[in-house]
RNA sequence: GGCGAUGUAGCUCAGUCGGUUAGAGCAUGCGGCUCAUAUCCGCAGUGUCCGGGGUUCGAAUCCCUGCAUCGCCA
């Protein structure tokens, strides 16, 4: 089995902003990641944006910006929005990047070298207002449909890329694996497309025309146009030629692209790696569209809602769920809140957030909250069909999970998770608890169902990472460990008695479909604590500062409090009542806002120089801290 | 225009390269339970498998054709 792990999104093109698209890529692949990760495997997750073209330079001119500026902006955008879906990338690469533009020049100078491209003179029509050749089919009464001119005959030279001497080499490839691309339905597709004769690609632009690009390396009134230039940057983000990541990653490369970009993903980029002498990558896998129902969307956050938007009223992981759950990998999905609310309502907050809730419920009820000792022979024999159950869930969830199918492999958990429902209902533990002679086979019923959540936390962490990990807290599992290594998880009865859990929480609330939607959760709380008007003079009296922690340990006897030394303008000590949800191991290195006036108190004896900012909500407190490292002792404004 | 895909229950979709009475979830109706987030469990349905031909002992599945929707290419 591979010990190795390396997916890429597609570098996003950034002539528009994020949209659900994006995000759904991107979600599938942390998804598997974060899966590859559970397996113990080493991985590497990369994304980023392609930035050359000319569409860019349309798109920055109609804002009145230079395309470098404009670049970096919507780049940036791109780069803000995937912590804010959890994404757990390892890189973020740009194909302005000086690194990638050296490796895309020094691949066409390899390809070039070995004869693969040749230049060409061709005539066309050519419409200098769209700045682009038509085909005669495209025009209107000979016209360009956009200029209402009739295009010129010129004629152009350019270079072409001679994929058609790989045809019969890449048919033979896609035959010879049946998963190269994936799922099956895109692999026939291209098939179907080498059916025909492979055209030449032209992959350059005359630098009349185009600037915004990478110069050929063999000609420099040339820029490389499109793919040579966007493809590359999979390998180039690993270093390639003689980089280590490369070296390591790259033979276990595998891509999560969308249907539209299939044909260069199947065809052009597997034949620049040919021709290139780089071996081709593992897998191509390809999903379809989410088809957004607008009609279906709520407007009643003051405009229409932009799905990504959603995630901000019903929670990032049940966001995260729905597009997994929802969508059969490689076909079109239709997307509406409606369909999201379902989703959260039954799967989430029904069969699991109530499970959960119920389970810890009842030992709190009957065992006063301790995980109770249980004789190995009643668990068997009480418990022995969740058990199997566990077993064979995670075979089937690991089987999906490895070809993608993320719908299949969650349906498995929530088979699970019904079994896990009627168990309750069968062996009706408010009964055993009537009679003091059934306690063994209560403690037993209990710890098994304990056993089945555990399992449930962990299989649920690549698509709900939140969640899982307050499941894990909620059943004092070590926040050290990775409790979601598929191998722990395969491990039944590891639960240690005695152990005290916190009191049942709610995962995920009900959404009440007939009164939804008016006010969000977290604007209705807001309202709630809302203070009185303050003017900016008193507000300013406040010195908000950004410290880096340097050093944090537990305060013996203390359940709550940390005692930290971070570095606000130089060395100090505070004292922060947050141990119950940051193990100080997690802290040191981090930056943290805090209030750098408070006047000094003494807390276990300890005097505390400062305040840390957090919030808190249901599932407990979230430091709050900068978008990116800054300078320790900056101040807020 | 060429290539490809999709069309299955009220809704969203599965359906393992032809094989019993076509399935799941949601929604709906009825019943049960009380540990739980008005949750959970059980039962009940409903179908021109887009239309029309064809192959076959047998077709949601294979072939042809028409319609609708979508994507890619030109």
């Amino acid at each position: 089995m591979d010990r190795v792990f390396y997916i890429t999104t597609p570098i996003y093109y950034v002539n528009a902003r994020p949209h659900l698209g994006h995000a759904y890529t991107t979600i599938v692949a942390d998804v598997a990641s974060r899966y590859q990760r559970m397996q113990g495997r080493e991985t590497f997750f990369l994304t980023g944006t392609d930035e050359h073209g000319d569409k860019i330079v349309e798109a920055a001119r109609a804002e009145g910006m230079s395309p470098k500026s404009y670049v970096d902006k919507i780049s940036a955008e791109f780069r803000r929005l995937w912590p804010e879906l959890n994404i757990s990338n390892d890189a973020f690469i740009r194909t302005t990047d000086a690194a990638h533009i050296a490796v895309v020049e020094r691949v066409l100078q390899k390809i070039y070298d070995a004869g693969d491209i040749y230049f060409s003179e061709y005539e066309g029509l050519y419409c200098f207002g769209c700045e682009r050749f038509y085909v005669p089919r495209e025009l209107v009464d000979g016209k360009c449909p956009d200029h209402q001119k009739a295009p010129e005959r010129i004629k152009e030279s350019n270079y072409f890329f001679r994929m058609s001497r790989y045809q019969d080499w890449l048919i033979d490839h896609i035959r010879k694996y049946p998963d190269f691309i994936r799922p099956e339905r895109y692999r026939n597709e291209v098939l179907a497309f080498l059916r025909d004769p492979l055209e030449d690609l032209c992959i350059s632009r005359p630098k009349s025309r185009l600037q915004w690009g990478i110069t050929l390396p063999f000609d420099s009134n040339y820029v490389t146009y499109v793919w040579f230039d966007a493809l590359l940057n999979y390998v180039s983000a690993l270093g390639y030629p003689e980089g280590p990541r490369f070296r390591k990653f790259w033979p276990y490369a595998q891509h999560v692209v969308a249907k539209d970009i299939l044909k260069p993903h199947g065809i052009y980029w597997p034949i620049m790696l040919k021709a290139a002498g780089i071996p081709v990558y593992r897998h191509l896998n390809v999903h379809g569209y989410w088809n957004v129902d607008r009609t279906k969307m709520s407007k009643s956050i003051g405009n229409v809602v932009e799905p990504l938007d959603l995630k901000n009223i019903y929670g990032l992981d049940a966001f995260r769920f729905f597009l997994m759950r929802d969508m059969a990998f490689g076909l079109d999905s239709s997307f509406s809140e409606k369909a999201l609310v379902e989703r959260l309502n039954a799967d989430l907050a029904n069969d699991l957030g109530n499970l959960f809730s119920r389970v810890l419920a009842m030992l709190h009820r009957y065992f006063k909250g301790r995980v109770p000792e249980s004789d190995p022979a009643m668990c068997d024999e009480f418990g022995k069909t969740l058990c199997a159950g566990a077993r064979q869930t995670i075979a089937h969830y690991a089987q999906h999970m490895e070809t993608m199918a993320f719908h299949s492999a969650l349906a498995a958990v929530w088979e699970y998770i019904g079994e896990m429902n009627r168990y309750v209902d069968y062996m009706m533990p408010w009964e055993l608890a009537k009679s003091p002679s059934k306690e063994g086979q209560l403690a037993a019923v209990l710890c098994s169902l304990l056993e089945g959540l555990r399992v449930v936390s962990g299989l649920i962490y690549p698509v709900m990472p939140a969640t899982a990990a307050t499941m894990q807290r909620h059943l004092g599992l070590d926040a050290g460990k990775p409790f979601y290594r598929l191998s722990t998880l395969e491990s039944w009865g590891c639960l240690p008695a005695g152990t005290l859990l916190p009191k049942a929480v709610s995962l995920f609330p009900r959404i009440d479909i007939k009164q939804k939607k008016r006010t969000p959760p977290s604007a209705r709380a807001q309202e709630e604590t809302r203070k009185a008007e303050i003017d900016l003079e008193a507000f300013g009296r406040v010195d908000l500062r950004v410290a880096t922690v340097t050093h944090a340990e537990a305060i013996p006897k203390a359940k709550k409090l940390l005692k930290l030394q971070v570095d606000c303008d130089g060395p100090r000590t505070i004292v922060a009542g947050i141990a119950k949800d940051y193990a100080p191991q997690n802290l040191v290195g981090r930056q943290v806002v805090i209030v750098a006036n408070l006047k000094p108190v003494k807390l276990m004896g300890i005097l505390s120089q400062g305040m840390l900012l957090a919030v808190g909500d249901d599932k407990g407190l979230a430091l709050i801290h900068p978008d990116r490292e800054v300078a320790a002792g900056a101040s807020i404004r």
